[in-house]
DNA sequence: TCATATT
C-alpha cells in the first residue's frame, strides 16, 4: 500500500497501476472465492476477489468485488461477463460494473463552488489549466444560461486535480467576487443519492419549507458536508430547515480526524476544505439527520387509506402506521401473536413452491409488517418484503410474501386479489420462479 | 411488475 504511493510519486502517470475494484452481482451464494477468482481469470486479469458477506452470519449476500490491476483489465472483465452469462442458480445474468465510487475516482473529477454568475468557460478553463489538462467542463447553467456558481471538471490525472484543488480551493478569488472559490472532490453517485434521499424524506416528513423554489440557493448544488467558507456558524440555510444536527461523540471528534476521511486518496481535500472553518469547527463533527428521526415525531396521517370491511380478520392490528417512511424501527406487533415471521430477523426466506406470492399496488406506506399484517389471516407468513427505492426511501409499492404451504397462498390470491387497499386494487399473484427450469 | 446485493 505504502510503496504502492511511493511509487506514484516519482513517475509521470499512475493511471498503468491504478488498481480497479469491481462490484458483481448475481453470483450464487455458494460459490466461493477461489472459484470465483478461476473464472474471472479467464477473461481478464484479477488480483483478488472478496465476497460480501452478511456480517453476522457470514453468509454469502450474492455478490462480491473483483479487483484489477488495471482500468483495461477491468474494463475487459465488464465486457466479458456483464449481462452475459447467468451462473447456475442465479436468477439472471451476471452484474458486472465499476464498484460505487470508482469511476469517480478514476475520472480525477471535481466540483468548484462560489463562481461568479457571469463567469466564461474560457475563464475557468485558462484558471484550471494551469494545473493541468482539462479533460471536462461543465459549468451548471440555468435558463438564462446564467452560471448556476458552480462547475465539475475532470483532469487527466489524480496530481493535477489535487495540484489544482490545493492551489485554489479557498485561496482564490475570481475576478469581480467577493467570495474564494471551493474545490473540492466530487460527490460520488452514491453520494449524490443519499443527499437525494435526504431530500425527499426531508419534504415527505411535513417539516414544511413551503417553498423551496424560492431559495435555490447554493445549497441545493454543493456537495454533502460542504460548509462554506467564513461563516461555518450560520450556515444552517434556507431549504435546509428540514435538517436537523446533531454533534457526534466527543470520542469521534478530535485528532482521530483522519479516521473519518473516506479512502482512496481524498485525504487532503477534505483537509483543504476544513483549513477554511473557523477553529473548531470541522465539517465532519457534525452528523446530519432527517427531523423525522426524533422519537415521537408526530406525522400527519396518511391520506386516503381505508381498510375494507370485508378484510379478513382485523389484520391490520389497532397500531397506527408507524411513521411514514420507515424511519423508525418498526415496533413489530403481530396481530396473532403467532411465532416470529422472518421478516422481523432481517433474513428473506422462501416457502416452497407455490406458497411465493408477488403482490402488486401495496399502498405506499406499507412496510414489510404491514404487508406480513395484511397476509397473515391466510397461513403462516414466513416472510414479507416490500421493495424500497434505494435513492428515494419510498416504496416501489410491490413485494413478496411467503408461506410456509402452498394452500394458504392460494387462499390469499383469493381473498386479496383485487382488494381495494388505499387507492388502488392489489394484485396478487403466485410468484414467478426461475428456480428448477434450466436448460441442463 | 418478480428477491438489486457495495466488505
Amino acid at each position: 500500500m505504502a510503496e504502492e504511493k511511493e511509487k506514484g510519486q516519482d513517475s509521470c502517470s499512475s493511471e498503468e497501476r491504478e488498481s480497479v475494484k469491481l462490484f458483481v452481482g448475481q453470483v450464487p451464494k455458494h460459490m466461493s472465492e477461489a472459484e470465483l477468482v478461476c473464472m474471472f481469470k479467464e477473461v481478464a486479469l484479477v488480483d483478488e476477489v472478496n465476497v460480501i458477506k452478511d456480517k453476522t452470519t457470514r453468509a454469502s449476500r450474492g455478490c462480491c468485488f473483483v479487483i484489477c490491476p488495471s482500468r483495461e483489465e477491468a474494463d475487459k472483465a465488464v465486457n466479458a461477463c456483464h449481462n452475459k452469462r447467468t451462473l447456475p442458480g442465479a436468477s439472471s445474468p451476471l452484474q458486472v460494473k465499476y464498484a460505487d465510487g470508482e469511476l469517480e475516482r478514476l475520472e480525477h473529477k471535481l466540483f468548484v463552488g462560489m463562481l461568479p454568475k457571469n463567469v466564461s468557460d474560457a475563464e475557468v478553463s485558462s484558471l484550471f489549466s494551469i494545473y493541468g489538462t482539462i479533460k471536462d467542463l461543465q459549468i451548471l447553467r440555468g435558463s438564462q444560461q446564467t452560471s448556476k456558481g458552480c462547475a465539475f471538471l475532470k483532469y487527466e490525472t489524480k496530481e493535477q486535480a489535487l495540484a489544482a484543488l490545493e492551489a485554489i480551493n479557498g485561496k482564490y478569488k475570481m475576478e469581480g467576487s467577493s467570495v474564494p472559490l471551493v474545490v473540492k472532490w466530487a460527490d460520488t453517485e452514491k453520494e449524490r443519492q443519499a443527499r437525494r434521499a435526504q431530500k425527499a424524506q426531508s419534504q415527505a416528513s411535513g417539516v414544511s419549507n413551503t417553498d423551496s423554489t424560492q431559495q435555490p440557493s447554493l445549497f441545493g448544488a454543493l456537495p454533502m458536508g460542504y460548509i462554506p467558507p467564513f461563516n461555518g456558524f450560520s450556515y444552517q440555510a434556507p431549504g435546509t430547515y428540514g435538517l436537523m444536527q446533531y454533534p457526534l461523540q466527543p470520542m469521534q471528534n478530535q485528532p482521530g480526524f483522519h479516521n473519518l476521511i473516506p479512502p482512496i486518496n481524498r485525504g487532503s481535500a477534505l483537509r483543504g476544505v476544513s483549513h477554511d472553518l473557523p477553529p473548531g469547527i470541522a465539517p465532519r463533527n457534525f452528523v446530519t439527520m432527517p427531523a423525522g428521526s426524533y422519537i415521537g415525531s408526530a406525522y400527519p396521517s396518511a391520506p386516503g387509506i381505508q381498510y375494507p370491511m370485508a378484510y379478513p380478520g382485523g389484520i391490520m392490528s389497532h397500531r397506527p402506521i408507524n411513521s411514514s417512511r420507515g424511519l423508525t424501527p418498526p415496533a413489530i406487533t403481530n396481530g396473532r401473536g403467532t411465532s416470529p415471521t422472518s421478516s422481523s430477523s432481517g433474513i428473506q426466506v422462501e416457502g416452497p413452491p407455490g406458497a411465493n406470492l408477488f403482490i402488486y399496488h401495496i399502498p405506499q406506506e406499507f412496510g414489510d409488517q404491514e404487508l406480513a399484517n395484511a397476509f397473515q389471516a391466510f397461513g403462516r407468513v414466513l416472510s414479507a418484503k416490500v421493495f424500497i427505492d434505494k435513492a428515494t426511501g419510498v416504496s416501489k409499492c410491490f413485494g413478496f410474501v411467503s408461506y410456509d404451504m402452498p394452500a394458504a397462498a392460494q387462499s390469499a390470491i383469493n381473498m386479496m386479489n383485487g382488494c381495494q387497499l388505499g387507492g388502488k386494487k392489489l394484485k396478487v399473484q403466485l410468484k414467478r420462479d426461475n428456480k428448477h427450469n434450466k436448460p441442463y
